[in-house]
DNA sequence: TTAAGGTTGTTAAATTTATAACATAACTCA
DNA sequence: TGAGTTATGTTATAAATTTAACAACCTTAA
C-alpha cells in the first residue's frame, strides 16, 4: 500500500470512530452520504478515500459497518500495537490521557514522564509517572515509540532531541515551540494559541464583510 | 484586503510570536531566511506570506522586527480586542489559560463556564468560572465572541447550538464531535486522537520501508 | 422481467497550497 | 564609484487536496 495523504489518514482515524458510534445505536450499515453527512463532509470525499485504501462494498446497500471499521484498522492501525507516553503531566497531559480512557485501541498509553517529585512515582490518571531523568530506561524497557510532549516551551527542544536519541519513532507536539527532528521520525505540531488566534482572524473578517 | 488562505493566518500567528521571542533576546531585525529557520519552513513561504499582506521593507538588512510585528496585528488582530471563554474548564481548559497566561494580546480570556457546582463561582486558573446555565446573559454582558468548547462529547452539539444562538461568532471545537455552524459563524476543529493516530500510522509506515 | 432510481468507484477538472525561478534593488568591499 | 553579492517581491510552476462528472451496476417496484 502506498502511503496515504496525510489528509486521508486523519479522516480516516474519524471515520472508524464515527462508525463505532453507529455500531453502537445497532446499525450495521452506511450510505456514503450518511458518514458523510456526521462529519460534515461531501460522499465524494468518503468514496475516495475508500477507494485510495482499496475498500469497495459489492452491494449498494450502503458499507457493511463492522466491515469497514476493521479495514480501516489493517490500514491505520499496526498490528503488534504501538506503545505511547506522555512526556509532562500537567492540565494538557492528563486531558490526554481522558481522552484515551476508555478507548481500547492499538496504541497503548504506558507511562507518563515529569520532573516534579509530587507526580514522580505516582500514579496518575491511571498511568504510572516516572522521572523525567529515567527515560532512557524505561522508554527501551516498555519499548515506547510515541510521545506526547506537552512539557513548557523552555524544555521543548531538548527534551525532544532526548527522546528521539532514545528511540521515539513518532512525537506529538503541543508546546509553541517549533521542533525539528531527523528523517525517520514523524513530527506532528498543534499550537493551541495559533487555532484561536485563525479563529479571531476569520470571526472578524465575517464581521467586517 | 482579501480574505487570507487559512495556512497564511496559522503563520502569520506563529511569525509574530516567534519575532516577539526575537525582540526579547534583542534583535531588531531578522532576513526571511533566518525566521523560516526558526519555524522549520522555507524562506519563500514567509517571503510570500508577507507579500499576501502586503508587507515590505524599503532595505535589505532584513525585515524590521518591531514594525512587523505591528503590520501583522493589523492583519490578524481586531482593533477593539474580541472576548473569548472556556466552556468546560477541566483539565483541557486549564491547560489552553495556561497557553494564554502571560501573553497580553487582543483576546481576552473573559470567563468560563462549567456545571460543576465545585467550580462555579470560584476563579479558576485566573478566570471566573460561571454557571453553564448563566452562558447566555454572561456571553451578552461581557459580549464574548469566541467560545473554546472542551465540554465532554455527550454535551458537544447541544451546547454548540446553545452559544451559537447567544451570539458566540467563533468556535475552537475540541471534543471528538464534528460539529456544525450556520454560515456566518466560523468553526475550527482539532481531534487529538487523530492526531495520535496518525502519527502513528506514519510511524508504522516509515518502519516499513 | 424490466425499467427506474440510487449508490458506488474512478477518471477528470478545479481549487488550494507550496515551491521554484528570476528580475530588481539594496548592501559590500575593493 | 562600481562590480559582485545577497535578500527581496512577484510571477510562474508544481504538488497536494477537494470537488465534479459519469459510467457501471445493484436494488426495488411494478
Amino acid at each position: 500500500m502506498n502511503k496515504l495523504p496525510g489528509k486521508t489518514v486523519e479522516r480516516l482515524s474519524e471515520y472508524r470512530r464515527t462508525l463505532l458510534g453507529c455500531l453502537s445505536e445497532g446499525r450495521n450499515y452506511v450510505f456514503s452520504h450518511d458518514l458523510a453527512a456526521m462529519l460534515h463532509i461531501t460522499a465524494v470525499q468518503v468514496r475516495r478515500d475508500l477507494m485510495l485504501i482499496g475498500y469497495s462494498s459489492v452491494l449498494r446497500k450502503g458499507y457493511d459497518i463492522k466491515e469497514l471499521i476493521q479495514t480501516i484498522g489493517t490500514i491505520i492501525d499496526s498490528e503488534e500495537g504501538i506503545n505511547v507516553a506522555i512526556i509532562g503531566i500537567g492540565n494538557l497531559g492528563r486531558a490526554v490521557t481522558a481522552y484515551f480512557r476508555g478507548k481500547r485501541s492499538k496504541l497503548n498509553m504506558v507511562a507518563s514522564f515529569d520532573n516534579d517529585p509530587q507526580k514522580v512515582n505516582k500514579v496518575i490518571s491511571g498511568i504510572k509517572c516516572f522521572h523525567i531523568q529515567d527515560m532512557e530506561s524505561v522508554i527501551k524497557d516498555l519499548n515506547i515509540k510515541i510521545a506526547i510532549l506537552s512539557v513548557p516551551a523552555d524544555y521543548a527542544r531538548s527534551t525532544c532531541e532526548t527522546i528521539v536519541r532514545f528511540g521515539i519513532k513518532g512525537i506529538l507536539n503541543f508546546t509553541t515551540i517549533a521542533l525539528n527532528v531527523p528523517s525517520g521520525v514523524y513530527l506532528e505540531e498543534y499550537d493551541m494559541i495559533t487555532s484561536i488566534e485563525k479563529v479571531a482572524y476569520f470571526v472578524k473578517e465575517n464581521r467586517i464583510k
